[in-house]
DNA sequence: AAGGAATTTGCAAACCATTCTCATTGGCAT
DNA sequence: ATGCCAATGAGAATGGTTTGCAAATTCCTT
C-alpha cells in the first residue's frame, strides 16, 4: 500500500493502472461508496444515491462501473437472493467473512471465520477439485425479528 | 418412510397429503426427476425432458410444479450464480452436502460434510443470530479442466 | 495548447429467467 | 355422475441487467 495515499486515491491509481479513464462519473461512484462501506449496496441503491451529485448519471454507467470495479478486485459482488447483485468492498486483511442473512427483514450481517481454509485443503486431497473461492451464507433470523416474532 | 411403495408412489402421497392434486403432468415431471437425480436440472432442461413424453406441457407448469416439489420439501432449489435455478432431490439422511461449482466448464460436484453444523451454534451464542439453514459453495476448477489447462 | 484515436456515456431497446393473467380443463370428494 | 375449485397452457408482463449506438469525453501525442 503506498504511503500517503487515501483509499480514493489508491484505487484510481489501480484503474489507470489497468487502462481505465478516469471519468467524473467513475470517481463519483467510488467516492459514494466509500462512504457506504459498512452496507451492501445494490445497483439501484449506488444509482440513487449518485444521482443526488450527478443527475444526469445512467443506470447503465453505474453497472458498467460496478462491473469494472468488481473487475479490479476493488468490490466484490454478492448475490443474497433477493433477484439483484449487491457489491461490497474487498476485505484487505487475510480473514474471510461470511453472510448471515435474515429470512424475514433481508437484513445481512457479517461473521469472520477461517475455519474454511483448512476445509478447501480436505477437499482438494479427497476430490482432487482445486479450490480457489468459496460463498458461505446462513439463512436465519436476526435478533430484532427474533423479538417481533416472539 | 412406507414399506412396499416406491419412491414415485412415496412423493405422490406426498403432494395428496399437502392438498396438491396428481395431474398426469405433475407426474410426467416426477418422474423425469427420478430419471436424472444425478444431475442438477434447471426449469428449462425439464421442460426440455417432459416435452418429448408430454408435448403439451407449458413451461410454466414446469417451474410451478417445480416451487410445489420445493415446498413440500422434494426438491432442493439451488443457485449456483448461471443465472438459472437448479433442482436436486432434497437428502433424505442426516448429512449435508456442499457444491463445487467449476468456473470453466460450469459442473457441479457434491462434497459431504457436517463440519458447519458446529459453526451454526457458534454464531448463535456469539451473534445472537438464530441460523435455520446455510449453503457453502466451493468455485474452482474440476479435475478435468485442470488437466485441459496444464 | 490543440488534435485525434479510442473509451466512455446516456438513452432506449433488448434480454432472459421467472411470474402473472385469464379463459379453459380436469381431479377428486361427495 | 356432479360440482367446486385447483391446475393448465398461452402469451403477456415483470424486473434486474446488458447492449447498440451516436455523441461526448478522456488523455496521449505533437
Amino acid at each position: 500500500m503506498a504511503e500517503g495515499l487515501s483509499a480514493f486515491d489508491n484505487i484510481c491509481n489501480r484503474l489507470r493502472n489497468h487502462s481505465y479513464k478516469l471519468t467524473p462519473q467513475r470517481q463519483t461512484i467510488l467516492r459514494t461508496f466509500l462512504q457506504h462501506v459498512d452496507v451492501h449496496l445494490s445497483a439501484e441503491d449506488v444509482y440513487m444515491l449518485v444521482k443526488h451529485q450527478y443527475p444526469e448519471i445512467g443506470l447503465a454507467t453505474v453497472y458498467r462501473t460496478l462491473d469494472i470495479l468488481a473487475d479490479i478486485g476493488v468490490l466484490q459482488k454478492n448475490d443474497f437472493g433477493d433477484g439483484r447483485s449487491r457489491y461490497e468492498f474487498t476485505r484487505t486483511d487475510e480473514h474471510h467473512h461470511h453472510h448471515l442473512i435474515c429470512l424475514r427483514c433481508g437484513s445481512v450481517s457479517e461473521f469472520d471465520d477461517d475455519l474454511l481454509e483448512s476445509l478447501e485443503t480436505i477437499i482438494t486431497k479427497k476430490t482432487g477439485f482445486e479450490v480457489h473461492d468459496h460463498d458461505l451464507k446462513f439463512y436465519g433470523h436476526c435478533q430484532s425479528c427474533q423479538k417481533e416474532l416472539s
